[in-house]
RNA sequence: GGGUCGGUGGCAGAGCGGUCAAUUGCACCAGACUGUAAAUCUGGCGGGCUUAGCCCUACGGGGGUUCAAAUCCCUCCCGGCCCA
């Protein structure tokens, strides 16, 4: 059995579950670190799990450039290769299907990449997506899927809900791995009906985990959160519901109100490079000249590393002088908040105030506003 | 003392008669970032206002030439280099 998942309290449609993987288990809803080139930017795998970090992401398409999945595989496989011994998600390289939209061209067979780094080609199909993730070795691998962007005409947007369905078949023929999951991701845009048809699909074919694709590509942040609560019921109740990309926080309680079990977003670690604190009373500018003598922490509650030991002023210097340490530091801070959050949230499920928590995040962090 | 080159916005450094409130970089100030082509990108950066524009003060000081000067001339002050 590649994974065993269970949901353990509900409430309305939030649910409060445990996913098992070969590499552990873990509650949902969970937030899942990025490290696209394994590697969580800046982040050691020991202040990783100090932060909290129970699951992260690596990718196909960066990893299959570089170093190669091959050499990953003869290394003793990804969890080995970047010494991270907890569970490991890889994404198929769908996401850049739209985010490299400009390097490639895709038709029935795959996706053909002229590499962003030296412009040589790899050529993804569903088999190969597949067949690397296999030799990365990662609990959970992705469908290669075709991710359209919120612009897309609603032809290009039934093209995209067709050859994902049918390149997900495809991967879940060559799927081999026993140790490994694939999940399905399905894609439709805004359209509830073509979301509605292309879950119906996916779940024909019986997949172990589901995920949602396609958002934060464009749309606006309320389109998203109006639509994702039929998106989400779509989905096989029984399995894990993956949000892909997403998001800031008021996103991610959006989506777990809907029914959304796992997250992840390059937010905490890139704008964690870029100076930006993410707190329960709302986002910090560590940038900004009102820290220069700010003896304070960035949050006076959080457990990280970072809060314990540094001042906003300290973290101020080390932004202004550009050392390295700044970014890593607040890539801590952000996980951890991150991470916070969810078990704030799995916590509310469990004794059934998830709805009121949600309420008061928003009121607290000055997001409700902007709602 | 003589010669020579130069003094431009916080710094470095363009401009060498009008299109200059002045290119550019740094610094500074603010903003963005959603399955990572991102330790990245964008905007602001003399002052004021009735702010798609207008007015004032500004390219070492003073004086001059010109319709018009950061740009040309004179002089003073200051700095680099060379010669005594």
């Amino acid at each position: 059995m590649s994974i065993r998942f269970q949901i353990l309290h509900t409430e309305s449609a939030a649910r409060l579950g445990c996913l098992e993987t070969t590499h552990g288990a873990f509650e949902t809803p969970m937030f899942m670190p990025v490290g696209t080139r394994a590697s969580v930017k800046g982040v050691t795998p020991d202040q990783l799990r100090a932060a909290g970090a129970k699951i992260i992401l690596g990718n196909t398409y960066h990893l299959a450039l570089r170093p190669g999945d091959e050499i990953i595989r003869d290394l003793g496989g990804l969890h080995r290769f970047m010494a991270w011994e907890g569970p490991i998600l890889t994404d198929s390289g769908g996401f850049q299907v739209f985010s490299l939209a400009d390097l490639r061209k895709i038709n029935d067979d795959g996706v053909e990449f002229r590499s962003h780094i030296d412009g040589q080609l790899l050529q993804l199909s569903p088999e190969r997506a597949v067949k690397i993730q296999e030799n990365l070795g990662s609990d959970i691998a992705m469908c290669l899927d075709e991710c359209p962007s919120t612009n897309a005409e609603p032809e290009k947007l039934r093209e995209a809900v067709r050859r994902s369905v049918l390149w997900a078949k495809r991967c879940r023929d060559a799927h081999t791995r026993t140790d490994q999951a694939l999940f399905a991701i399905v894609q439709g845009g805004l359209d509830l009906d073509l979301r509605r048809q292309c879950a119906d699909e996916m779940a024909k074919l019986d997949f172990p985990g589901y995920a949602l694709g396609g958002f934060s590509v464009g749309e606006a942040p309320e389109q998203m959160h109006s639509v994702l609560p039929v998106c989400a019921a779509a989905l096989p109740e029984a399995k894990p519901r993956y949000l892909m990309g997403v998001g800031r926080p008021e996103d991610i309680l959006a989506a777990v109100t809907a029914g959304l079990d796992l997250f992840d977003c390059v937010l905490p670690t890139r704008n964690g490079r870029n100076a930006f604190a993410f707190t329960f009373s709302g986002s910090k500018r560590l940038r900004n000249a009102c820290h220069r003598r700010d003896p304070a922490p960035i949050e006076a509650d959080c457990p990280c590393y970072c809060c314990r030991q540094f001042s906003r002023a300290y973290l101020h210097h080390l932004f202004q002088v550009d050392e390295m340490l700044g970014p890593t530091l607040l890539s801590i801070h952000n996980i951890c908040f991150y991470l916070r959050l969810m078990a704030a949230i799995r916590a509310a499920i469990r004794e059934k105030r998830f709805e009121d928590y949600h309420r008061r995040f928003l009121t607290l962090a000055g997001h409700g506003i902007r709602e």
